[in-house]
RNA sequence: GCGUCUAUAGCUCAGUUGGUUAGAGCGCUACCUUGACAUGGUAGAGGUCGCCUGUUCGAAUCAGGCUAGACGCACCA
């Protein structure tokens, strides 16, 4: 092995040759008896590149899924794209209005073209670095949302619902971007709070009696109000109900109605009413009858409905212009500050419109209710259960889908209008002709529009499986184990699926939902470009420097005004631009910090920590290798035999296994990842490697003493490779190719770790008492490093001991220890006291009863000692009093349960025996 | 308005059903080139667990309130 650890030299061909080796393939029939375990990947945009929350939830999939391959389950990760529709779209169009021109400039067909040609230009980026992170998926399966299998499905979906009469177009108000010139759901409106202005305005009586005031928010709508509205009870306005307004600028005359709607209390207590472009309006009008007028074109200039001073301006100039007007009428009161909400398209962050158009919509709540019991009944699991609540929440208030978007990018829909106005949804046009009686002669025109991304999406469990043909894949991989995801899809996609899952298969779509945080920056804010704080996964694996990690963050901007704060910021954060870290580093981070929380503020000296434990694994395998690569491991036979270290290693790792499992059975990928990490620095490599040299290194062992060393060498680090590859795919499977032939495994050339089943528990190998004999060791060896350090007794210099007060258990600890404390101690001489015995003047150390003697002779200082021992008793002491305090405390006697009293006891004799010890010990050294 | 979450060491985070001496990594201090590893080793410093009240023999943990922050949903024109 090279001597030092470099990822990017092994990262890539280990995955190119799994690939290759059809590693990741799904056996869709395999053995019946095998477990099926499948995770559906939520389809990126398939012209996106990874981010941080990709690589992070993939890494999660990806442990499971090698976890449950490994486990011998039927295992498939199921990949694929989405095609999204709008973002997908305005992509392109971006693309094209740099060249000065519109997609209406090449026509529906040749657009289409051209983001076909896009997808095909950067389609295969996301994938490619999924590979990077070492995805395990099965890429001979991998779809894309508008490939021919899945546009049929939602076809299919689309017909059966019409049929059902769940599906159905209406004319009503929706949200309408006015840049995009499509409808939008509600879920893609974000309503930010905004300063802006409530303008109060004087609306005359018609028969010139009087006046009120209404006060509102965006007095350009005036132009389409067709009522004022107050409150039924208020006695303010009882003359006016039913009487007439004059409208200002228009002239139009509008009914002053009563309903229960208007709040008295806010504003002036009267609300004009503008039913075509507000949704309480909207309701209000309907409940009314009031007429609806539509005074906006689709991108949200004024239209020909309103006066001719107006026509074509633009909805915030119209508004100035009728303020200015209606000033100068002298009908404008007041106009206060006010904040409002402002709704704005999530994609282009233009306020949004509500506006009058026909749209397609499902009707939701037959298929809300089985998947809002999916959930109730406890069949599909929320995890951390909390989401379960936000999800109710939304579902029981859950509002019909609006699924029509005026895009070209996307599936269109399948419905079909004659010249007369009629509307035929089918399959495709033949199946609408034959099933209708329509010959040639009558012209049908498809609807123009194409479907909600999500829609699609919404099939994604069955419609990747073969549906709506019976498969062997619907079979055996539906539901899927887990879909683990993002809290902010829990509307968009979660729920969806679920009901479309739930109608169309009668199962549900996966048994439990992970919820992962957002990742955001080390200071806990968002990664957005417009920030400049975006890290890239790529970047973290194969390092960037600095001058293209600034070029990288100021590019492409849509404020370029930021650059020079991003570039000033990102030079201070990574003065040496960000070093590579390789994929396994990054992927043990992303386990790491995967705990219950719900963000996760992303830490770069966790990176570089869990590199350091790459390249912590990659020197112990060196190690372990350089002993026993040209040596008997014991693989033909021979007598083993083990020693204490050997035999406590193998009970660690047990021990370990076990916690690795429940963790992983939990999503505690956190614990999981600490629990490895632990064992492999702290117990394989400060203790157990240390444990072995005085075993390989020592004349006197004998041959089946060192081979049974080697063979343990060599085995724990072959299960600990097989431990460890879920979570660190690229350094395990190099450094089992080497190590896996000298184990007690049977493999051939070319296997895979991947493959390989994972580690089993052994319960011959757990025991107790080795565990805590190994303990006894640690204490003894700590006890004098501690006494070294802090008497500044070089390492180097060997030491004599004496024990004092020895039992017989500590005989005959130290007889089967006596090589491992003599070498990790560095000691020369170890000599039992007689009861009563006179010892020099010492530092001492406790093992339980047992007193550590160092003589100071020539050694150690008097006073650092007094100090030392001054230090410990002190600590003792607070901790003793504690404890005290409570067993005096009669009602801790009586209420505590017998075992916890016992346990303080114990522990107050502890204390009170080592106090007795050390005071002994000061005043010994205090004589000299 | 309804709902969810967070507050623990200088920083980023763990802390399972109340019972330890409250942990880890990074950072910090001292010492160490000991034949796997300085991307390392050994030893150490550092915390009134946001604040208050309560329940309890016992609270970082449970309840109530407060403060600060994050988020979701619905909203008043």
């Amino acid at each position: 092995m090279d001597k030092t650890y470099e990822p990017h030299s092994i990262e890539q061909q280990c995955y190119q040759r799994w690939e290759n080796d059809g590693l990741f393939k799904a056996k869709v029939s395999g053995d019946p008896a095998q477990q099926p375990y499948c995770i559906l990947l939520p389809p990126p945009n398939v012209t996106g590149s990874l981010h941080m929350g990709h690589g992070f939830q993939q890494t999660i999939m990806d442990v499971l899924t090698r976890y449950h391959r490994m486990k011998g389950d039927n295992t498939l990760w199921q990949v694929g794209t989405d095609h999204a529709g709008i973002a997908t779209q305005m992509v392109v169009e971006r693309q094209l209005n740099a060249l000065g021109k519109t997609r209406h400039d090449l026509g529906r067909e040749a657009f289409v073209e051209k983001i076909w040609e896009w997808k095909e230009h950067s389609g295969g980026t996301i994938t490619s670095q999924m590979r990077r992170m070492g995805a395990s998926s099965d890429w001979d399966r991998e779809v894309f949302t508008m490939d021919e299998n899945l546009s049929k499905a939602v076809t299919e979906v689309f017909v059966k619902l019409h049929e059902d009469g769940l599906i159905y177009r209406g004319k009503r108000l929706v949200n309408w971007d006015p840049v995009l010139h499509t409808a939008v759901s509600d879920l893609e409106v974000l309503n930010e709070e905004e300063a802006g202005h409530m303008w109060h305005m004087r609306y005359p009586l018609a028969d010139g009696s009087g006046s009120i005031v209404v006060a509102t928010t965006r007095p350009e709508t005036m132009l389409g109000d067709t009522a004022v509205a107050v409150h039924p009870d208020d006695e303010r306005y009882q003359a006016y109900i039913g009487k007439q307004i004059k409208l200002p600028i228009t002239g139009r005359l509008i009914p002053i109605i009563a309903d229960d709607y208007v709040d008295p209390e806010f504003g002036t207590g009267c609300v004009k009413i503008t039913p075509a472009h507000d949704f309480n309006d909207y309701d209000m009008g309907k409940r009314h009858n009031l007429p609806m007028i539509n005074i906006f074109t689709p991108d949200a200039k004024v239209n020909d409905e309103a006066p001719e001073a107006y026509r074509g301006l633009d909805r915030f100039d119209a508004r100035k212009a009728i303020v200015e007007q209606l000033e100068q009428d002298g009908v404008l009161v007041k106009i206060d500050d006010h904040k409002l909400k402002v709704p704005r398209g999530d994609r282009t962050g233009a306020v949004i419109e509500p506006y009058l158009t026909d749209q397609w919509y499902v009707a939701i709540e037959e298929l809300a209710k089985p998947a809002i019991e999916a959930v109730e009944s406890g069949e599909i699991r929320f995890v951390p259960e909390n989401w379960s609540k936000t999800y109710y929440q939304w579902m029981h208030n859950i509002q019909d889908w609006c699924i029509s978007r005026q895009l070209w990018w996307g599936h269109r829909i399948p419905a079909w209008y004659d010249d007369n106005g009629n509307i035929y949804v089918g399959r495709d046009e033949a199946e609408v002709r034959s099933k209708n009686g329509l010959d040639d002669s009558v012209a049908l025109r498809q609807d123009e529009d194409v479907l909600d991304t999500w829609f699609s999406s919404a099939l994604w469990p069955f419609a990747t499986m073969g549906w709506p043909e019976k498969t062997p894949e619907l079979e055996t991989y539906l539901p899927s184990a887990v879909l683990v995801t993002g809290f902010d899809i829990i509307f968009f996609w979660v729920a969806r699926m679920i009901m479309m899952t739930k109608r169309f298969t009668g199962k549900i779509p996966f048994k439990d939902i992970y919820i992962t945080g957002l990742i955001r920056d080390e200071s806990g804010d968002k990664m957005s470009k417009s920030k400049g704080n975006v890290l890239d996964p790529i970047d973290l694996i194969d390092g960037i420097d600095l001058e293209s990690l600034v070029a990288k963050r100021t590019s492409g901007m849509m404020q370029p005004q930021l650059a020079a704060k991003i570039e000033k910021r990102t030079r201070k954060q990574f003065p040496d631009g960000i070093h590579a870290y390789g994929t396994d580093a990054l992927r043990f981070t992303f386990a790491a910090m995967a705990s219950t929380s719900r963000d996760i503020n992303f830490d770069m000296g966790r990176v570089e920590g869990y590199r350091n434990f790459c390249n912590k694994i990659w020197n112990a395998s060196r190690f372990v290798l350089m002993n026993t690569e040209t040596e008997d491991t014991g693989r033909d036979g021979g007598e083993l035999v083990l020693s204490l270290a050997d035999r406590w290693i193998w009970a660690q790792f047990q021990q370990t296994l076990g916690e690795f499992e429940k963790a992983i059975s939990e999503y505690r990928f956190d614990i999981a990842a600490q629990t490895v990490y632990e064992f492999t620095w702290n117990q394989f490599c400060d203790w157990y490697l240390e444990l072995t040299k005085p075993v390989l290194n020592n004349d006197e062992a004998t041959d089946a003493e060192k081979r049974g060393t080697r063979h343990t060498l060599i085995n724990v680090l072959e299960n600990l490779l097989r431990l460890l590859h879920p979570l660190m795919p690229f350094i395990t499977e190099t450094i089992w190719e080497r190590v896996a032939p000298l184990s007690a495994l049977n493999v051939k050339d070319g296997d895979s770790i991947m493959v390989q089943p994972f580690p089993t528990a052994d319960a011959a190998k757990q025991d107790e008492q080795v565990l805590a004999d190994i303990e006894w060791v640690k204490r003894f060896i700590v006890g004098i490093r501690n006494i070294r350090g802090e008497m500044d007794i070089a390492p180097s210099k060997p030491l004599s001991v004496l024990l004092r007060n020895a039992s017989e258990e500590d005989e005959r600890r130290l007889g089967i220890s006596r090589t491992f404390i003599d070498r990790l101690a560095r000691l020369e001489g170890i000599t039992f006291l007689a009861k009563g015995e006179e010892a020099p003047a010492s530092a001492a150390a406790l093992v339980g009863e047992m007193e550590i003697l160092i003589p100071m002779a020539g050694l150690i200082d008097k006073d650092a000692e007094l100090a030392r021992i001054a230090k410990a008793m002190e600590k003792i002491e607070k901790d003793a009093a504690r404890t005290k305090g409570k067993l005096t405390n009669e009602k801790f006697v009586s209420n505590a349960p017998e075992d916890v009293i016992e346990k303080e006891r114990a522990k107050l004799a502890d204390a009170e025996s080592q106090l007795a010890k050390l005071s002994a010990q000061r005043e010994t050294i205090a004589a000299l």
